[in-house]
DNA sequence: GCCGTTTTCGGCCCGACTGTTTTCAGTCG
């Protein structure tokens, strides 16, 4: 798929149109054109000028760029702009507090043209005399780009949530709070997140904004206004925090958790029923007269739409859904009946079935599968077909005695390099469930890894594939596959696809979850867990899985204990 | 550059904070 190449070169584009000063507006057509392309489900390459023109935001123009694009792999207004452009300068804009236009300052008195020779400029303090630059700009440009090399990657959302939840219990404790929330892309629950924004109200917004930048986390104080300020943590988060009347908090509640392209075209519907919408309200245009905002669904229900979960807000099709009373009704944590990847230490885990039965019926579930490694794993000490059924006894023993909860004898089965399973079918027969997973091998050419996994999928017993991609949040990439062959491979075999809940996983990515529930995959949420604190990791799974538009209906462990044993046997 | 139950031209989301100004531009979200 060419979609995210052509996003890119949309992005590029507006990145350069920027510093050349264009229409904000032609700018951000290329922007939303790239962002409906990387959220679309369809190769583009496959559609026809029609279904070109039919994606939102796409015109002649760009259906033409596209076109351009796949034939010649080049797009020639690009290779234009870049000319005019010198090289490098767009990475200016990855500065925060530098934009475009001083960006464009900064190269024609300076012709600074990177990010090294802007830092070593400022460093001499040569910047300081161009018009609108003193002493502070300086030091924020400076201050910015030491924050470009610190936080460059986004931060894994189960390292920062629960920064942000001992932030808010902190600012509870310290200062009069009468509602506080977190917001941004933290509350939509996006895998990764660049900082911490958070909402509240309170009678004195100062003392609030005052207890904040004092608070023991910080490291060093953005901003501090009146009513909103920015801090820098130890660990090197941003974090925001906006405190409004209370009047207001549902407006500023959806207007802080974005994301900003559902926000724009929020406040473009407003505009268009005569509306305005913004952090304080939604008002009625002739005479100001506010019609809401106390809570976040006036401003929904105003506007005509269904309320749409914060997993949602992305501009991916859920405003046009909530226009029509038809988006989803989403997957939610108590749906879970059980987990469907679970290690003892007979491989790398660390508890015994008796223990990790007593962890999952203290989490209300009805069963857990139990999927030690399969023997190729020896580094993780994987199980040979003589211990596998050794254990097996132990889980058909345990069965017997349980009242109200079952154990499916399962294995997380190695898939070999060359695409063979680590067990032949005779012994993956004898399991309830057989989850399939790549644990080597990561850098073969995107032709065999696609192939290993393919092959599992074919395989009669393979239920499940876990972690599909195999990245781990930044610490590595997804191996490389051909994810439109994966997902029809595993619709047509009817092979679920696992989210794996452990925050550093959560893989299936959700930005593919979405497009394989439109083809029917079916899904299972599972948290890998080796401990059984990790059960609690739950939760991060079944965002990624509302991330991805999903129900009830989609999910393997949603399913009573009776009913999940039935999916398992139609594929065998 | 896109888009149209007010339009095929003229609109296009809105406000806080900072640093530089002396009324505002730039940046950010």
């Amino acid at each position: 798929m060419k979609n995210q190449e052509i996003a890119g070169i949309f992005n590029e584009i507006a990145d350069l149109l920027e510093i050349k000063g264009e229409n904000p507006f032609r700018i951000r057509a290329y922007r939303r054109a790239a962002q409906n392309l990387e959220g679309l489900t369809k190769d583009v390459a496959a559609l026809s000028r029609e279904e070109l023109l039919e994606i939102p935001g796409i015109g002649h123009d760009l259906a033409e760029k596209i076109e351009e694009y796949i034939k010649t792999e080049k797009v020639k207004s690009l290779e234009d702009i870049k000319k005019e452009v010198p090289e490098g300068l767009a990475a200016l804009l990855s500065v925060p507090s530098l934009g475009p236009k001083t960006a464009k300052l900064l190269y024609e008195k300076l012709k600074i043209k990177n990010v090294d020779e802007l830092e070593k400029l400022a460093r001499e303090h040569k910047l300081i005399g161009l018009p609108g630059i003193k002493e502070k700009t300086e030091e924020n440009i400076l201050r910015g780009i030491e924050m470009l090399k610190r936080g460059k990657e986004r931060q894994p959302l189960g390292r920062v949530l629960p920064v942000a939840h001992e932030i808010i219990e902190h600012l509870e404790k310290a200062t009069h709070i009468e509602k506080i929330n977190i917001a941004g892309s933290l509350r939509r629950m996006k895998d990764t997140v660049k900082d911490i924004d958070i909402l509240a109200t309170s009678k004195n917004p100062h003392a609030v904004m005052k207890a904040f930048v004092h608070l023991p986390h910080v490291k060093e104080v953005l901003m501090h206004g009146p009513t909103k300020s920015s801090i820098v943590t130890r660990e090197g988060l941003q974090v925001d925090l906006r405190v409004v009347e209370d009047e207001s908090y549902g407006a500023a509640l959806a207007y802080f958790t974005g994301s900003k392209e559902h926000n724009i075209r929020l406040r473009e519907m407003a505009v268009k029923k005569g509306l305005k919408l913004n952090e304080y309200g939604i008002f009625r245009g002739k005479d100001n007269k506010k019609l809401g905002g106390k809570d976040e669904n006036d401003v929904y229900k105003i506007l005509g739409l269904q309320y749409v979960p914060p997993e949602m807000r992305e501009d991916r099709g859920e405003i046009e859904a909530a226009q029509k009373n038809a988006l989803p009704k989403l997957i939610e944590l108590s749906d879970i009946k059980g987990d469907l990847h679970v290690h003892t230490k007979q491989s790398d885990g660390s508890h015994t079935l008796e223990e990790l039965i007593d962890a999952a019926r203290g989490r209300g579930y009805e069963y857990i599968a139990i999927t030690d490694h399969s023997k190729g794993l020896g580094i993780a000490r994987g199980l040979s077909e003589e211990r596998l059924l050794e254990e097996k006894k132990e889980v058909d023993a345990l069965n017997k005695k349980l009242r109200g909860f079952k154990l499916l004898m399962g294995i997380e089965v190695d898939i070999r390099s060359d695409g063979r399973m680590d067990f032949d079918d005779a012994i993956l027969s004898k399991m309830d469930i057989v989850v399939a997973a790549i644990h080597s091998g990561f850098r073969q050419p995107k032709e065999q890894l696609t192939k290993r996994l393919v092959s599992a999928m074919k395989n009669p017993y393979v239920s499940i594939i876990a972690h599909p991609t195999g990245r781990l949040i930044g610490e590595r990439d997804a191996y490389e596959i051909d994810m439109e062959q994966v997902l029809n491979m595993a619709s047509e075999t009817g092979t679920a696809l696992e989210i794996n809940a452990y925050p550093l996983r959560l893989d299936l990515s959700d930005v593919y979850v979405k497009p394989a529930k439109e083809l029917g995959v079916k899904f299972a949420i599972s948290t890998d867990t080796h401990v059984i604190t990790q059960f609690d990791f739950m939760h991060y799974g079944v965002s990624i899985a509302r991330r991805g538009w999903l129900e009830k209906k989609d999910m393997l462990n949603a399913l009573k204990y009776e009913q999940l044993m039935k999916a398992l046997k139609m594929k065998r």
